[in-house]
DNA sequence: CTCCAGGGATGAT
DNA sequence: ATCATCCATGGA
C-alpha cells in the first residue's frame, strides 16, 4: 500500500492524539490507527515528517487524492502554533504547560462524532471515555480495514437514532444513554442542523449547542473548541477548575464559577482554548498520586 | 476495597 | 442567581 509523506512541523502526533481532545485512535505498531471522518488511517511521524496509509476506499481517483487534504486539515497543520503559543501569558503555570505541550494542536473533528463524544464524557475518565467510543463504533459503525487491522466509524446519528437506551447503555454509557440518544433524534431529523451552525456568533452557537439534552456549558464549549475552531473556548472541567483554584486563586475565598470564566476569557487571549488544552494536559500528565496512607502500616 | 472522573438536570434556598 | 443532590460506570 502507497505511504503519503506530509510535513509536519512544529507537530507532535503522539501528543495531539493522547492529550484528551479526542479518544478513538489507538497504538499500532510504530504510530496509530484510527479514522478521520468514513476514511481508515495509519499514521505515524518519524521527525518532521507525517508518514500516512489509507485503507481501500471504493472512492473515485479524485477524492483519494484529496485525502492528504483531509489528514492536514483534520491535524490544523495549518493553525500558525508559534504565534498561537506567543500569545499565551507568560507566568509560570502557564510557561511550564507550553513547555511540556510543544507541538500539540487543536484538531478538527467531525462535529457529529465530536458532539457525541463528549455527551458521554461528563463524569467519566478519559479512559473510560474511550472505552464508550470503541463500544459504540464497534456496535454501530462501519468496519473498516487498514494495514490488516480493524477499525470503525463513528456511528451516524440516524444509526442512533434507530437504536435503544437499553442498547447504548449496554456500551458502558450509563445514565448518559437517554441524553445521547435524544440528540442523536434530533440530529438525524435536521431539528439540530449541525453543519449550518458553524455560521452562528459564539454565543449563538453556544446557546444552540446548551439546548440539546446533556450538553451544557462545558459540553458545549468542548465542541466548539474541538469541531467548530472556537479556538477562544474555554471549557472548565474539574481539571482546569483545580489549575485555576490553586494557581491563579490561590488564597482566595468565595471564589464562584463565574468568577473562573469571567478570568479565564480575559486573562488567557484570544487562543484561550489552546492554552486551556496545555494547561489540561500537563495538569493530568503531572498530577501526584496521593501517597498511601501509612496509618495502619505496623511494619516495614 | 475506595476514590473519582473533561457534568448536566432538577429542585431548593 | 447560587447551591445541593442525584445520576451509572469502571479504571486506577
Amino acid at each position: 500500500m502507497d505511504v503519503t509523506r506530509i510535513d509536519a512541523p512544529g507537530f507532535d502526533l503522539a501528543i495531539t492524539l493522547n492529550s484528551g481532545q479526542v479518544f478513538h485512535w489507538e497504538k499500532f505498531g510504530n504510530g496509530f490507527v484510527g479514522t478521520i471522518g468514513e476514511n481508515a488511517i495509519y499514521l505515524e511521524q518519524p521527525g518532521d515528517i507525517l508518514k500516512v496509509r489509507f485503507g481501500e476506499t471504493p472512492k473515485p481517483a479524485r477524492e483519494t487524492r484529496a485525502l492528504p487534504k483531509t489528514v492536514t486539515r483534520y491535524f490544523a497543520l495549518d493553525h500558525p502554533l508559534e504565534e498561537i503559543c506567543a500569545s499565551f501569558p507568560r507566568d509560570p503555570v502557564m510557561n511550564a504547560a507550553r513547555d511540556f505541550c510543544r507541538g500539540l494542536r487543536i484538531i478538527r473533528q467531525p462535529k457529529w462524532e465530536c458532539l457525541a463524544a463528549f455527551i458521554c464524557s461528563s463524569m467519566k475518565q478519559v479512559a473510560h471515555i474511550r472505552q464508550i467510543s470503541r463500544a459504540l463504533r464497534q456496535r454501530f459503525g462501519e468496519r473498516k480495514e487498514i494495514c490488516g487491522h480493524e477499525v470503525f466509524s463513528f456511528p451516524s446519528p440516524g444509526r442512533l437514532a434507530r437504536t435503544s437506551e437499553s442498547r447504548l447503555r449496554k456500551c458502558g454509557l450509563g445514565y448518559r444513554a437517554k441524553n445521547l440518544l435524544a440528540t442523536a433524534k434530533r440530529v438525524a431529523s435536521g431539528e439540530a442542523a449541525l453543519d449550518s451552525w458553524s455560521a452562528l456568533s459564539e454565543r449563538q452557537l453556544r446557546e444552540q449547542l446548551c439546548e440539546l439534552p446533556g450538553v451544557g456549558i462545558k459540553v458545549a464549549n468542548c465542541v466548539m473548541l474541538f469541531a467548530y475552531e472556537r479556538i477562544a473556548a474555554f471549557p472548565i472541567d474539574v481539571w482546569i477548575e483545580r489549575v485555576l483554584r490553586e494557581k491563579y486563586f490561590a488564597r482566595k475565598r468565595k471564589v464562584t464559577g463565574q468568577m473562573l470564566a469571567d478570568f479565564a476569557a480575559n486573562y488567557f487571549g484570544p487562543h484561550g482554548g489552546y492554552a486551556q488544552q496545555y494547561l489540561f494536559h500537563h495538569a493530568r500528565m503531572t498530577r501526584k498520586r496521593k501517597p498511601p496512607s501509612r496509618a495502619l502500616d505496623q511494619f516495614d
